[in-house]
DNA sequence: CCGGGTTTTTGATCTGAATCAACCATTCCG
DNA sequence: CGGAATGGTTGATTCAGATCAAAAACCCGG
């Protein structure tokens, strides 16, 4: 592993505080790979190996069940995922792949159970990320069963235009078809969705997207920081 | 707070481990009440001030916005609720409210902070916590998200069915609207869905519930212990 | 620049579930 | 005992969203 990454991972709120010496010699028995797009890397139900760390590119957290399959969310560089398991030592809820040309570092799951054992900042840490992965879900939840696929269009592309920095336009940084299985809705339906937005101001071109009036697709969409304020 | 109170909570995983100095120090500060029934007991959005433990009766887990309403879970005895609010000191993400007479114990949140930042085998309890309730919330996702409103109703008579003994006949534990508000549905069409089951040997008397074809009813719902299995 | 494959959009139709409204059953209380 | 709450069921209608089918736009590799 290049120095510059071993950094970056060392510097991740999960990793921080925890002592040098266990921090080496959880990094020392990880593993980096690079994952060409649209591999799966686990598979809900599989006991949980390992602590995957997306390093760069995304990985896709779904599930399926009878046929059926949604998004779950999506992890971006650099964060860790499928931690509740690793810890829990249970089995994955969700599978994930990667939705890009992607580079995981995986590791051992027992490793990183010894080491909670071993190191109460790392213990400490876990707590907080844990909390943190617990609320984010709820706001999901809320979101999807207080929300119309309408209002959740609209909420998400108030967030991605924050996230994004603020401005009037901005990119999505999502396949379509996937915003829409993790807005819960069909890829046909996405499509109109973005219809029924015009009339608030959102202009839609390609992945390409323009909020010409702020105030009113706020008004609609009624943005709820106990929603959609990912980091609280 | 009566000896047998003290020596139940105490014997909650959450408490097992830890010292007894810090038990005994975090239960002096603890005040125990007894409420009616339909008490609003915390509000969503307001700061986290007290960890609460339900001793007796039950409390529903509920959010709003925007003039609709839903129940995101039921808390029974004995058990905490809020935790990660508690710890990451953010405002409650959910409102509370008693659903019958309870009996309920309110920690301090700055005491439980500063215990688990002085007590390791507290903050490792707390994680194991934090990690089953993301996990429920990850369910109960898959579940609104995989499955239709007659599907979840199949399979939350399985779970009731199982966790009521596994016979036969058993009863619900919900008010019927509330059940629909949970499986996120409206009480009219949970009337209805409760008709839809009728194929599969489902017969409803009130709050009594007689499975007559257990085959057929699980070859239905495709029970899934990925979505089902609370415990796991 | 072409051609084959995706992804996206559009249109038509169907269906699950919400809504609206009325009715029934029960409990509880003066 | 009557009658007002309250919770539950039923029926009719509406609506959001899924599905099915096909056209259009896009994206590459050759």
């Amino acid at each position: 592993m290049p120095d510059s990454e071993y950094r970056d991972i060392r510097k991740l709120d999960l990793f921080a505080q925890m002592a040098d010496d266990n921090f080496t010699s959880l990094m020392r028995g990880a593993y980096v790979q690079n994952f060409p797009a649209q591999i799966e890397l686990i598979t809900e139900g599989e006991p949980s190996d390992f602590l995957h760390i997306v390093i760069s590119g995304s990985v896709d957290l779904f599930s399926a069940w009878n046929g059926r399959d949604t998004s779950m969310a999506t992890v971006r560089p650099i964060s860790t995922f499928i931690l509740a398991a690793t810890i829990k030592d249970a089995p994955y809820l969700m599978s994930a792949r990667t939705l890009e040309k992607s580079r995981i570092a995986l590791i051992p799951s027992q490793d990183v159970r010894a080491i909670f054992d071993a190191d109460n900042n790392f213990a400490r840490a876990i707590v907080t990320e844990l909390a943190q992965c617990y609320r984010s879900v709820i706001k999901a939840q809320k979101d999807l069963k207080l929300r119309t696929s309408l209002e959740r269009l609209a909420n998400y592309l108030l967030r991605q235009q924050r996230h994004a920095g603020g401005r009037a336009a901005f990119e999505l940084n999502f396949e379509k078809r996937r915003l829409a299985s993790v807005l819960g809705m069909t890829p046909e339906n996405l499509s109109r969705a973005f219809k029924g937005l015009q009339p608030y101001g959102v202009v839609v071109t390609g992945t390409h997207i323009t909020i010409e009036n702020q105030a009113d697709l706020e008004r609609f969409a009624k943005p709820n920081p106990l929603i959609d304020d990912f980091s609280a």
